[in-house]
DNA sequence: TAATTGCCGTTGACCCGTCAACAAAAAGGA
DNA sequence: TCCTTTTTGTTGACGGGTCAACGGCAATTA
């Protein structure tokens, strides 16, 4: 879902998931623009270094959970981050089939650059809604989520 | 995004970006699921279908116009539509560039079809929310689409 | 009319994310 | 112990979606 500067027919631009993918579309859009420019990584790397740095060293497996994110996915872009540097995976000594992951010191300073970036961003985004309307948002969200899980 | 049944790490679920893309691969997984089982098309493929109908035949760079779809992903959607008999494409009169796309009667049975079912599926989702709520929910996505949009 | 410029739709290349299949290892049961 | 089942992480295949390049055509200008 592209943004278009002169959305027409209102009966489409107002399904529900249409509005919700023009918005991730944006917020995507620019917020991947800013990390490859700034650390040269993507938006689904930086979700893992977020992850690891909010939970210490973890298996795969725990990063999946955490997130929800798909294992292939996680795998992956572990992968790139170990090749640029960023992370480091060593075995578990109590499964021999996990591995343990966790951001090297040159990860942690990536991670400690981005980190202002990325609040900086997000700062007008959240300014844009005062307190109540940021408490009301992740309210309904919640109704919604709760309820297209149902079937 | 995949949706996890015990999700944890809230920091990290609490992200706006991650809350969209939770929500968005729910309604997305089983909007699709649906699309599948009864009519064997793809949601974009439905996208296509609903616009048509609405706004009737139209040349794909109109669909663009109106929807925000990327022309690639309109082209090779309405191609696998006509190859379904669902979509007519006729050169336009006015200018052999254009094409001009309706649905097929066949196209529009399909439509009348599908129709009631995202309708159906639709249905508890928005009653999760009352009036006001609807309101107010897309009252606060256009301030982010507005404050996103910015740079 | 010829040449340039711009528009329209399609195609190819690419990345992201999902799902299914797989191999390795652990856990559990008879 | 041996056999089966479960778990763990990786890989392959695929579809969705974006962007850039292209070819055909129209419009403009001279």
């Amino acid at each position: 879902m592209k943004a278009d500067a002169t959305p027409r027919s209102g009966e489409f631009q107002n399904l529900l998931t249409v509005r919700l993918s023009r918005l991730q579309f944006l917020l995507n859009a620019r917020q991947t623009d800013l990390l490859k420019k700034t650390a040269g990584i993507g938006l689904t790397e930086w979700r893992v270094l977020f992850l690891l740095r909010h939970l210490g060293a973890s298996s795969p497996g725990e990063l999946h959970r955490a997130s929800g994110m798909d294992g292939g996915l996680l795998s992956r872009n572990t992968a790139r981050l170990r090749a640029a540097g960023l992370v480091s995976a060593r075995e578990s000594s109590a499964d021999r089939r996990g591995r343990i992951l966790r951001l090297t010191p040159k990860g942690v300073r990536l991670y400690e650059k981005i980190d202002p970036v990325m609040r900086a961003w997000r700062r007008p985004i959240f300014a844009a809604l005062d307190e109540s309307e940021r408490k009301k948002l992740l309210a309904l969200l919640n109704k919604l989520e709760r309820a297209a899980v149902k079937p």
